[in-house]
DNA sequence: ACACATCGCTAAAACGCTTTCGATATAACA
DNA sequence: TGTTATATCGAAAGCGTTTTAGCGATGTGT
């Protein structure tokens, strides 16, 4: 394209724009009448699809910035029979949890026109599978991230399959293709805890399980004993607490604990909520953390850094997570990749310390 | 319309059903052959339009739901010009409150058809209105939910206005016209908390207010210091400190608060977070709450009750305000209602008590 | 009895894109 | 030179709704 003709392309534009000042929206035809040509060649640069003389390409672009041509998704979406959504389905009662991912998602979709719809969903509700199918289909989602717990659940992965909706499922194990998993690897963040209280000197360890049937806890554990037995001990289950992933059963979980004799010197619980709950407990009981037991969460979220002493907790990347779920979902069927694995790490602050005398 | 025709009809659907078993879905097509009528008064039904004769209505409905027909919202959304979608944006810093908000608002949304895209924004860029603007006109929202505190931000408001884009704003207090307002009445909270610590007899009364700009601790401030003067005090500019509204701006003011002479037996913070970083500086320092200090917050989120002690603090109904804000925004159009307001209320918990000898 | 609304409905034209199906021009090849 | 690929582009037909324009039948007031 000379320059000249960039310059008779400009002034065309600028005419038109001044003609429909305010009264309309450019639309396809206007960049194809502007640019000569037709409306599927326009169709074919704002798609990025191949076959269009890259001269033309350029004519093209050149009018679509110069009137600010927005494609309606509307449209683009009737006749092409999707949207440009993408919907984060999440039953997680943890708000930073929530919070987090939601904005790691957010920031995965910045720049690639998707937008994000929200849907929580209750996995107790008998129709929840289809109560999400009709509001997929509805919006003609072009994707959603599944997280935990919902996430690991069947049902709602082969009704992704059957409506062939792309979908990734956000866990602490693969639990499907590569193309459909990001997998957190919590197992990792378990044995870390392990590592580090067996460094300490700790030989009474206790653990907290979460919630029945969330496999995070079930990974934790496993992680946590592999860790332990790394140093030659194993968890006694006489120091099993079974907990509800809440502040609340996290008291529980310690009064239970402090009862047993002799007593555990440390406390290894699924996530910070619960480490917050048993060193509340302790309060009550007027144990100190480390001195008496030291306290381990997971997570890494905002109460870790309230509760005194620190907590001690892994780190689970929440929002690059997020992020990275997206970047796998829109690759999805340009790639076929592996599934993305996030690694945890541990970080050491004061609730944790060699074990009393 | 006699049941011989409404058996009529239902035959000829399952015959439909049968034929098309899988390979499409009905549209209004379908629905207006089978019921010997035309498109647009099908369409009528489906909009709950006037000039449809009852028996004409019935029939259709007959059909719509013998072949369980749902209209395409990409279709509508072509023609009508705006799509079935409700904006939330947001840039508030407190997960919580975020996770509460969107929680209310997706409650209101339930079962109208509507779903919702979340939007986060960050008022230090320059450009976030207009790329607020670029997202409704992108997805032609329905329209959006402001929250504090951008819902403070005049410009954001005034584009809205702009590009027609029906809004509510949720704050602290009416900045707007009643269609567009929901209001929290913070002014309250602050009252109530003044009105419990000079009942329990402190004088020395600090405050700490939250980030600079924000309205809510404005009005937090305002209503505390009403309350005061309504016991006869008033609120001594030396026993203000500045807040941002963390945690850790909590711990500074707490430390800084702790060494004036005399010492404030009781101390207002804007935010549950910072009033639980004041706790922190507290059990730095060696004081007790409330034997040595008196602690007050506002929110009332989970970090009220994983404090020790616990919080006394104002509830503010989030996940309340979030629901009605939805339902004001929608009715919008039809009623000429006054703005709602919540109130706030006191929950009182172990962190405040009579003041030291 | 007449003009004039109102009611109930229809046919056709948008709405702004993508898809389908080809057409033409150019390059490559024998 | 003729033949075949390949690259580039266009016309027309959808996609599934709502809007627009208007028609006949029925009621309403004078």
């Amino acid at each position: 394209m000379t320059s000249s003709d960039q310059k008779r392309l400009i002034a065309a534009a600028e005419q038109w724009l001044e003609e429909n000042k305010g009264k309309r929206k450019p639309t396809i035809n206007d960049v194809a009448d502007l640019a000569g040509v037709s409306k599927k060649t326009v169709s074919r640069v704002i798609n990025n699809a191949p076959r269009v003389k890259a001269s033309t390409r350029e004519q093209i672009q050149t009018i679509v910035e110069a009137i600010n041509f927005q494609p309606d998704l509307q449209a683009r979406g009737l006749a092409s029979r999707h949207s440009f959504l993408v919907g984060l389905i999440y039953d997680n009662p943890n708000a930073h949890y929530v919070v987090n991912i939601q904005q790691g998602v957010l920031d995965g979709l910045n720049g690639t026109g998707y937008e994000l719809v929200v849907h929580p969903c209750d996995r107790n509700q008998p129709d929840f599978v289809d109560e999400a199918r009709r509001f997929i289909d509805r919006q003609k989602l072009r994707g959603v991230i599944l997280t935990p717990s919902v996430s690991e659940d069947e049902r709602m992965a082969s009704m992704l399959q059957d409506i062939k909706c792309d979908y990734v499922r956000i866990a602490s194990v693969k639990l499907d293709d590569d193309k459909h998993m990001l997998v957190s690897n919590d197992r990792t963040g378990g044995f870390l805890v392990a590592k580090h209280l067996c460094a300490l000197g700790h030989s009474r360890i206790a653990f907290v399980a979460g919630k029945k049937g969330f496999r995070s806890s079930e990974e934790r554990q496993e992680g946590f004993e592999e860790g332990l037995k790394e140093f030659g001990m194993k968890l006694d289950p006489k120091y099993i607490a079974q907990g509800e992933y809440t502040f609340e059963s996290g008291i529980a979980a310690g009064h239970l604990l402090f009862s047993i004799e002799p007593r555990p010197t440390a406390i290894f619980a699924a996530n910070d909520a619960m480490a917050a709950g048993i060193m509340q407990a302790m309060r009550i009981k007027g144990l100190r953390a480390p001195n008496d037991i030291s306290i381990a969460g997971y997570d890494d979220f905002q109460i870790a850094l309230t509760v005194w002493p620190r907590l001690t907790t892994v780190h689970s990347p929440v929002a690059s997570i997020g992020r990275m779920s997206v970047e796998h979902l829109l690759a999805m069927n340009q790639s076929n990749q592996a599934a993305p694995v996030s690694t945890p790490w541990l970080v050491e602050r004061e609730s944790s310390g060699p074990p009393p005398e």
